[in-house]
RNA sequence: GCGAAAGUGGCGGAACUGGCAGACGCGCCGGAUUUAGGAUCCGGUGGCCGCAAGGCUGUGGGGGUUCAAAUCCCCCCUUUCGCACCA
């Protein structure tokens, strides 16, 4: 007998694979497809242990499917723009391409030595101008469609990258790759009009079932869409300017009793401008602009507030009302101005309390609780009811009153019914090198002209010294900015921002379909055979940046006739994250695992199954040696087991039917092990159970041989003659025990498969299936309660009746004591399962 | 503050639509084998009482529904995550 040497067969299969293309594909009509796809790498150098889990996860399911008869793609790339590599040029003097690459190749062997079976012929990596030409393509196709635009605006700037960052990418107030405080800039930039799909990627998300409920709490707060209406108040006086408030309680407005804006809005520059002492005035405004920002996004500092001196009319009262500045009013959100209702709203409500502002009741409630009166108010009252002192629309209950007064403020050309969002267009501009030139030239005479098709890609101009600071590196280098106008010929500047790299990841699953393409960003045949995908997994930090993009270009791409579905992704799981002394694991923290280090010392198939058994995969781990060893364990343990059996079993032929009681208990084992695996696999992702089944198995299987006089703890097992009765239970049992493990542990199960005789890879090999009948126990053993607590319990025959069991509890010998003397009130028998007695 | 998820042995975790709580693994204890250690194999392992048979108790805390609750309902505590002046 040999020993388990994973060192030694995880090489000699991996080989195997590559040599034997196992894990390419084609499209096949004649078969059921199945894209399994883990989220894409950032080449950051190396993969630790926490990484490679998504990855050990997704290979699971692939082979899995595939074994199922299903034609899987589970393709693997590289997300290969971004900061760190230019970061890195900066301070190591490598070239940006020259590090992503090297790490690439890097990550990449170690992804192989994990033996992942990934279609690496479909490999894509985004930094190539093959692959970001597409982003350009499709940039120009959505700038065509008036998708893409470039504006000036106030936009979030990170102090450290030295870059924009949109909105999804700005986390607390801080840049969500380096943690660095994030400034307000006006610039210009380039957007991507994701707002415009706002509708539909809300509503699209009823549609996704088989997404975790938390992912869709986090978009559906994030697009944030409110049903409201805008009115117009108009400021009396010298310029008689109008002011557009949103609000979603039109049926508030006639206790509307104030106006606030937001110290950012346009007017209060103009209001100062015609004042004739403004700067006590200005310096006020500079105070509340300047407050932090992020204190006043959450709410974190006092709600104050001046008076503008100004008054404006409330087009329903025909008031005039006071107009002030204040620094709680978000100048982004909205119109930057809303009505100050305070006898129902909160904010109102503290905010003229402090200020000593007029409150008018103009709802009272309808539940029959006591009128509310103004002067007693303790706080505003934001509940329904009907409309009170509100003119013709008094007496209305509040729901349509903002139906009828929407109408009304419509056909008075003084508001019209609007539906707000939280989510905001895409900002897509960096001024950073390392990511796709955006391919627009600026034109003095014909403006934003776009970079014609048959001229992509606009390709990177190979720089080779970076500052790191300042504007976007492009501008820096004349050969780059200086191009022709496409249209007219003159000299013009070209577009130096390049793009977020979250482009690059917003169709990256297409691409797989159809990797080579040349002509097009993916064959539209090739996606409708492979996508959507079926079964995505990644960290939950994507819930609102990548999978908010992605789901945007879907649309996008379904629209241009590319994709025929409406969303991406079927099924997603958001896998925990692997920590070490209780954190994430991370370079600077000096607390990583590398799976090449376990791979050396266990093997593959070691850490696989010990990251697959310890928790459930949206679970985050703890990792553990001694957790790791007890892996290592049990697939020597399985090596014992089947290696010396191996060779006496195989082609044993099946069992059959009339088995003596030992042999049928282990095929019952078996077919029971085959059905529970089968269902933990799918479609649940049960991972963990799936492993502890078959660890049962084996544990079974130990007894059963040593039964038999063969297995491991047998002296001189080899010579002991294996009954063929016995032999073919055996042969069935170990066939299975390998197939399940497969997905687990290829290497040691295509070792394995192959000493039963097997020569044409696990892989290949069907799923095994079960025989109800035979999984299913012929003898029970049912507890009986008295009263709800255990006091025998009958081994039974499973066809037994329930009145024969509850016949056999009332006869047991321990469950008499229980009931003597007392009166049976009911006896419950639980589908064969349990007997309960209740006596008083 | 609002919302969601979770809380089970020394530890990671099982338990399908309410039906034997603690599968499986780690750790620990005992035994076999061994010159010894390691490895391996076998057995035990929620707590309390008991030599034992057995009994009592037990799924964050408290109440409730039910023949029966880790599971359903109400209140509270803790942890994690998300949202957080969005008018």
């Amino acid at each position: 007998m040999s020993d388990y040497s994973p060192q030694t067969i995880e090489k000699k299969w991996q080989q195997r694979w590559t040599e034997r293309r196992a894990f390419e594909v084609v499209e096949d009509p004649s078969k059921p497809k199945f894209y399994c796809l883990v989220m894409f790498a950032y080449p950051s150098g190396h993969a630790h242990v926490g990484h490679v889990r998504n990855y050990m996860i997704g290979d699971v399911v692939a082979r899995m499917k595939r074994m199922l008869g299903y034609q899987v793609i589970h393709p693997f790339g590289w997300d290969a723009f971004g900061l760190p590599a230019e970061n890195a040029a900066i301070q190591n003097e490598v070239h940006p391409k020259a590090w992503t690459l090297d790490n690439i190749a890097h990550m990449k062997g170690q992804l192989q030595r994990l033996g992942i079976s990934y279609a690496w012929e479909r490999e894509i990596t985004t930094c190539l101008p093959e692959y970001y030409r597409w982003n350009q393509w499709i940039f120009l196709k959505m700038f065509e469609r008036d998708l893409a635009y470039r504006r000036r605006s106030s936009v979030n700037w990170c102090l450290s990258c030295q870059t924009v960052l949109a909105n999804e990418q700005v986390v607390d107030g801080r840049c969500w790759r380096c943690s660095s405080e994030v400034d307000l800039r006006a610039l210009e930039q380039w957007f991507l009009r994701i707002t415009s799909y706002a509708d539909q990627l809300l509503d699209g998300i009823d549609r996704l079932t088989e997404w975790p409920d938390k992912v869709l709490t986090m978009q559906r707060n994030w697009i944030g869409r409110s049903e409201g209406a805008r009115v117009t108040f108009s400021l009396t006086g010298e310029p008689a300017l109008p002011i557009e408030v949103f609000t979603t309680r039109l049926d508030t407005i006639y206790g509307g009793t104030f106006v606030l804006l937001a110290p950012e809005h346009a007017l209060v520059d103009k209001i100062a401008a015609s004042m004739n002492e403004s700067e006590a005035f200005r310096k006020r405004v500079r105070r509340f602009r300047a407050q932090d920002r992020t204190a006043r996004l959450t709410g974190e500092i006092e709600k104050e507030g001046f008076d503008t001196g100004r008054r404006a009319t409330n087009p329903f009262t025909g008031e005039d009302v006071q107009v002030w500045v204040a620094n709680f009013v978000l100048g982004e959100y909205g119109t930057g101005a809303v009505m100050g209702v305070p006898a129902h709203d909160q904010r109102d409500f503290e905010f003229a309390k402090k200020y000593d502002l007029p409150i008018r009741i103009v709802i009272q409630p309808d539940d029959g609780s006591a009128p509310l009166a103004a002067d007693t108010l303790q706080e505003a009252y934001v509940g329904s009811g009907r409309l009170v002192a509100s003119g013709e629309f008094s007496g209305l209950p509040c729901a349509d009153a903002r139906t009828v007064m929407t109408q009304a403020a419509a056909e008075r050309k003084i508001g019209e019914s609007t539906v707000q969002y939280r989510l905001k267009d895409w900002g897509i501009s960096r001024q950073r090198y390392w990511g796709t030139p955006i391919p627009i030239v600026h034109c003095e005479t014909c403006g934003l002209v776009p970079v014609p098709y048959e001229e992509l890609p606009v390709e990177l101009p190979d720089v080779t010294t970076f500052s790191g600071r300042g504007d976007s590196p492009l501008a820096q280098i004349p050969e780059f900015v200086n191009t022709m106008c496409p249209t007219c010929g003159a000299a013009a500047r070209r577009e130096t921002d390049t793009m977020d790299t979250f482009v690059d990841s917003s169709w990256y699953y297409y691409r797989y379909c159809d990797p080579r393409n040349d002509a097009l960003p993916f064959d539209p045949a090739a996606a409708r055979y492979w996508a959507p995908v079926d079964f995505y997994s990644g960290g939950v930090e994507h819930a609102i940046l990548h999978l908010i993009y992605s789901r945007f270009f879907c649309k996008v791409l379904r629209d241009l006739g590319l994709v025929e579905h409406d969303e991406p992704f079927t099924r997603l799981l958001t896998q925990g994250m692997v920590l070490k002394d209780g954190a994430v694991m991370s370079k600077s923290k000096g607390n990583v695992v590398d799976p090449d280090d376990m791979v050396a010392t266990y093997g593959a198939d070691t850490l696989r199954l010990y990251e697959m058994f310890v928790a459930p995969p949206e679970k985050e781990i703890e990792w553990t040696d001694s957790g790791l060893e007890g892996s290592f364990r049990f697939l020597n343990r399985v090596w014992r087991l089947v290696e010396p059996l191996a060779a006496r079993v195989r082609g044993a032929g099946p069992p059959v039917d009339d088995l003596d009681d030992v042999d049928r208990a282990m095929r019952r084992k078996t077919h029971e092990t085959i059905q529970r695996v089968s269902s933990d696999l799918d479609p649940r992702v049960h991972l963990n159970t799936a492993v502890s089944a078959l660890m049962e198995l084996v544990n079974d299987l130990y007894v059963f041989c040593d039964k038999a006089g063969c297995g491991p703890r047998t002296w001189q097992a080899e010579t002991v003659e294996i009954r063929p009765e016995t032999a073919a239970v055996l042969n069935e049992a170990i066939e299975a025990l390998v197939l399940l493990l497969s997905p687990f542990t290829p290497h040691l199960a295509e070792e394995l498969w192959e000493r039963l005789g097997h020569h044409d890879g696990v892989e290949a090999a069907d799923w095994p299936t079960f025989d109800p009948a035979i999984a299913k126990a012929d003898t029970l053993v049912v507890p009986v309660q008295v009263n709800g607590k255990v006091r025998a319990r009958l081994t039974v025959d499973a066809g037994r009746s329930d009145a024969a069991l509850e016949a056999d509890a009332l006869a047991d010998p321990q469950v008499h004591p229980f009931i003597t003397g007392k009166t049976v009130a009911k006896v419950i028998v639980a589908r064969g399962r349990l007997v309960n007695i209740v006596v008083k």
